[in-house]
RNA sequence: GGCCCCAUCGUCUAGUGGUUUAGGACGCCGGGUUCUCAGUCCGGUAACACGGGUUCGAAUCCCGUUGGGGUCACCA
């Protein structure tokens, strides 16, 4: 017998089937269940449902378990998979099968398919009106021996209204009539299907809380009919709100990225996600938008969740992440800065035959850099970053032999070919006999702009000929990480353009 | 179409009958800092779908209308 203590374990399971990679709307269901099972002291279940043996691939399992770790989320069993259990599944179906509870069905696909809009034209819910529910036990063992093809269908009561208590939604009523008809559980093979094997682990793995996409809420009058013709005990639901799309649709692979992968990819921190898509549907109250997932385990409750779906709006994520971006340390974010120089050959690492400190190789110029040097870089654009994908386009230019395409670039306002160049020169000369010390490069190089008109007439030429861009970290940082030998040899090779 | 669910700024949301001239965040606009772009700081724009009730009082409760979404497979 169960103690009470056992009855109120929560027991919560992510489900996903193997048929695509991790998505967002994926993502924050497994969320939802990994926080509510930290909140309450329970279990997190993983559960692969791959019964459709024609689409599920374990390519997508390993994408799923591994998007789930980069986001933080662990299990605490599993991975169980539905294909290894088919023996357990079997003997529900046999057992449904003798109790009459589920029945032979023969009927041909495209006959059903006819039935079905014959019903629609007549503005009936489609549904299975139990044709073969009347055949005769010989009639049944001649087809079968006949070799004829059948699938397995549960034999729905009819004048029966299934209510559950939806955590989020509140009492959900649906009519036995309105479900469809008597279900198919199994096809010929006796392989099961979704609502059935569903119901049943659900049972076997005592899952207390099934939490959901909004999605499954017109499934779960079936999953409950079942449960209770084997005589098990419904768990409770939770059918959270969907992740739109821009269209105000259920989020798809229509829509531009979906897959946690291209998130983590495009180079979006897996903190600044799961804050973001936890808040997609939830929220404690207050005001406060930035929690870490620690916090949020603490925090979680089916109570605070949206009713209503939430359009997924990258523009405010890009921002979230910026936050976390920002709050990194330098030398974590170097690390992940890294991968992107290299795979954009601005950089590559070097084999470590001798010892020494330097780590990399810039391409273009094949000078060695080490990661202090790396760092110093990622250092100027910590702030300006939204994606870390963001680093080899917005600082390109520390790794190229020459980074003005076209002189153009330097000119700033009205100045002439003459200033630009007399601003370069001046610049030459303070980089050549300043005292290296990063206080007294920025100070000397403020007091010769001061002596213009406008700071830009000599600071714009300079952080152009430096950058070959127009938007850029600010000359000194520039100058002070480019070292004085680059900064000399660029700011030489902008007066050569320019003449 | 049947069934189910839902409805606060463009978006994510706070708000659970009076403390609300409806708060915050993103976005957008303007400004300060500034050679540029960011960042940062300051300010602004913008919403209770509509109509009936209930009540001394409704964004908050009830009903209806409209609108939106989900689902109706031998997919999950």
């Amino acid at each position: 017998m169960k103690n009470n203590q056992e009855n109120k374990e929560v027991r919560v399971r992510f489900a996903p089937s193997p048929t695509g990679s991790l998505h967002i709307g994926g993502a924050r269901t497994a969320l939802f269940n990994y926080l509510y099972a930290r909140r309450n002291n329970g279990k997190l279940i993983l559960r692969i449902e791959d019964t459709d043996k024609e689409r599920s691939k374990k390519e997508y399992e390993d994408n799923i378990m591994r998007s789930l770790s980069w986001l933080g989320i662990s299990w605490d069993e599993g991975p169980y998979r539905q294909s290894e259990r088919e023996s357990i599944y079997k003997e529900y179906i046999e057992k449904l099968l003798k109790e009459e509870k589920a029945y032979y069905c023969f009927c041909k696909k495209e006959e059903l398919e006819r039935m079905r809009e014959e019903q629609r034209d007549r503005k009936e819910p489609p549904r299975y009106e139990g044709k073969c529910l009347s055949l005769s036990k010989e009639e049944r063992e001649r087809r079968i021996e006949e070799g004829k093809e059948f699938v397995l269908r549960l034999k729905i009561p009819k004048n029966e209204v299934i209510e559950f208590n939806d955590e989020i939604k509140g009492r959900v009523k649906f009519d036995a009539k309105d479900i469809g008809g008597d279900f198919v559980i199994a096809r010929s093979d006796f392989s099961p299907l979704y609502n059935f094997v569903c119901a049943i682990d659900d049972f076997k793995m005592q899952i207390s809380h099934v939490i959901r996409g909004e999605e499954h809420t017109s499934n779960t009058p079936r999953q409950i009919i079942i449960q209770k013709m084997i005589g098990a005990k419904t768990p409770h639901y939770a059918h959270i709100s969907l992740i739109l799309g821009r269209d105000k649709k259920k989020l798809s692979k229509r829509d531009a990225a979906v897959s946690l992968e291209d998130y983590k990819n495009e180079g979006y921190l897996s903190q600044a996600i799961s804050n973001f898509i936890a808040l997609l549907g939830w929220h404690p109250g207050g005001e406060r938008e930035i929690y870490s997932l620690k916090e949020m385990e603490q925090l979680f409750s089916l109570k605070d969740c949206q009713k209503v779906g939430a359009i997924f709006d990258t523009k405010k994520l890009e921002y979230m992440n910026g936050q976390y971006i920002r709050k990194m340390n330098l030398d974590d974010l170097t690390k992940k800065c890294i991968p992107y120089l290299i795979n954009d050959n601005l950089i590559s690492q070097k084999k470590d035959e001798k010892e020494g400190s330097t780590d990399y190789k810039v391409s273009e110029t094949g000078e060695d850099m080490d990661f202090e040097k790396l760092s110093s870089i990622v250092s100027l654009y910590q702030e300006r970053m939204k994606k870390i994908s963001e680093i080899k386009d917005i600082a390109d230019d520390f790794f190229k032999e020459n980074v003005l395409e076209s002189k153009d670039i330097l000119s700033w306002k009205d100045m002439s070919k003459e200033n630009l160049i007399e601003s370069l020169e001046k610049g030459i000369r303070v980089i050549e006999s300043v005292e290296w010390e990063k206080s007294v490069l920025e100070e000397e190089l403020i007091k010769e702009a001061n002596t213009q008109k406008d700071r830009g007439r000599f600071l714009w030429p300079i952080r152009a000929a430096l950058t070959g861009k127009k938007a850029s970290a600010s000359p000194f940082d520039v100058i002070w990480v480019l070292g004085r030998k680059t900064s000399l040899k660029r700011l030489r090779m902008a007066i050569n353009a320019l003449n």
